[in-house]
DNA sequence: TGAACGATGAAGATACTATTGATCGAAGAT
DNA sequence: ATCTTCGATCAATAGTATCTTCATCGTTCA
């Protein structure tokens, strides 16, 4: 596990990083904001340790970064500013947990495991790898092989592959895809799902007709 | 969503049961480690906010309890006592997270709903040992091995986890699976039953008979 | 021991789904 | 304006999976 720790106390700093390697954890250092973008730019963290008080700059300021990655890193703030409004605009900019100085270690390293056991959890969600949706074209390719939808069909297909591993009955399907009031058929369900079974191999394989429940698209 | 506040200080205890009703929880008050207990064996729970103060002993004592709990409940501990061995200590005891007094409303609830994302993200599989049964996908695992099955055993086996360890009757069963308009004999529910049984070792194993009763699913 | 109860396996009834082709209407081409 | 093509929907039928019942045999309890 990689942490970015982003505190120009050195001392602090020193401390921070030896109980947390003591710990099992790899820590690189940065002791200014342009210090730190630099590693982001080099380096995938798992978690990144901030304080708000940084020789050029905001602490906050590097949150969006941080958070705007593909696979976006556990972000704790720390600071001694303990104020109730601190607190809240620092969760709502988007930090994970939020931690008043002095920090406890011990707190600090319970804490973190957590939400990096939950980071693990969530980043293990698998996609449809071999399909790639173009919204605006409304192109799909499955592998080698672009296909072109129909209307329907696509977003069908976009609403299966946003819900993912979920069962989902023709009803809801219905009320979501074509929409609340439309008044048809169930079976128009069946017969589309024919259509992207007949046009997409990996549909053919993938999409799972769940018997007296509906259709479920399996990860692969 | 349902929460569980344990805070025996009248005031703040209506204060923040407003605030989170407002925010869409369903809350519960406590006001006692007694009334709490009671409550918990009456109903489940999402969340729990515990004071550690409180009349009749000490808030830490019920966490191993509600973190014992099948599929347990966020915990959160507020407490005055803001020192870091405490903290430590209701970290370490389980709790999800501590909120040192006075605690701002909009704060609690922003952690809190953290919480409970990770914990519905955490929770699609409730299970019995080697049994997971993800109810949105309508997949059951027992061990390694997946398991196809159709719609009524699905939920007859859901039901029996929903109320593990409770001897149920053929009837119970039958109106709360079935549905009161069910009209048809009790035995189905033996042959159901015996396809469970048949398919899944676990509840070979764990699900018994109960001579002149019903059936009744064991926790391991 | 016998009367009540539960387990089991097979088969029929039922409910659900896949598949095909027809119809209708809209968008675009001529 | 008319024709052509394509997509959406529906209806009919064939094909499956599932549910339920029933008859029989084994087991438990009084």
């Amino acid at each position: 596990m990689k942490i970015l720790l982003i505190e120009d106390e050195k001392k602090l700093a020193q401390v921070t990083t030896r109980f947390l390697e003591h710990h099992g954890y790899e820590v690189t250092g940065a002791e200014t904001l342009a210090d730190a973008k630099r590693l982001l730019s080099e380096t995938v963290f798992d978690a990144a340790l901030v304080d708000v008080r940084l020789p050029d700059g905001d602490g906050w300021s590097i949150v969006p970064q941080l958070k705007g990655i593909a696979n976006p890193p556990v972000v704790f703030m720390m600071t001694s500013r303990g104020e109730a409004d601190d607190r809240v605009f620092g969760l709502e900019l988007g930090a994970d947990d939020y931690l008043v100085k002095p920090v406890v270690l011990k707190e600090l390293v319970i804490r973190l495991e957590r939400w990096l056991k939950m980071r693990t959890l969530e980043t293990k969600k698998p996609g449809l790898g071999a399909l790639m949706l173009d919204e605006r074209a409304r192109i799909v390719r499955d592998g080698e092989a672009d296909h072109h939808l129909a209307k329907m069909e696509f977003e069908l297909l976009s609403y299966f592959l946003e819900h993912l591993n979920e069962a989902l009955s023709r009803d809801q399907i219905l009320d979501d895809v074509w929409g609340y009031a439309f008044g048809g058929d169930t079976r128009t369900v069946d017969t589309h799902v024919k259509q992207l079974r007949d046009k997409l191999p990996t549909v053919k394989s993938q999409l799972k007709t769940v018997h007296r429940v509906g259709y479920r698209l399996e990860a692969l």
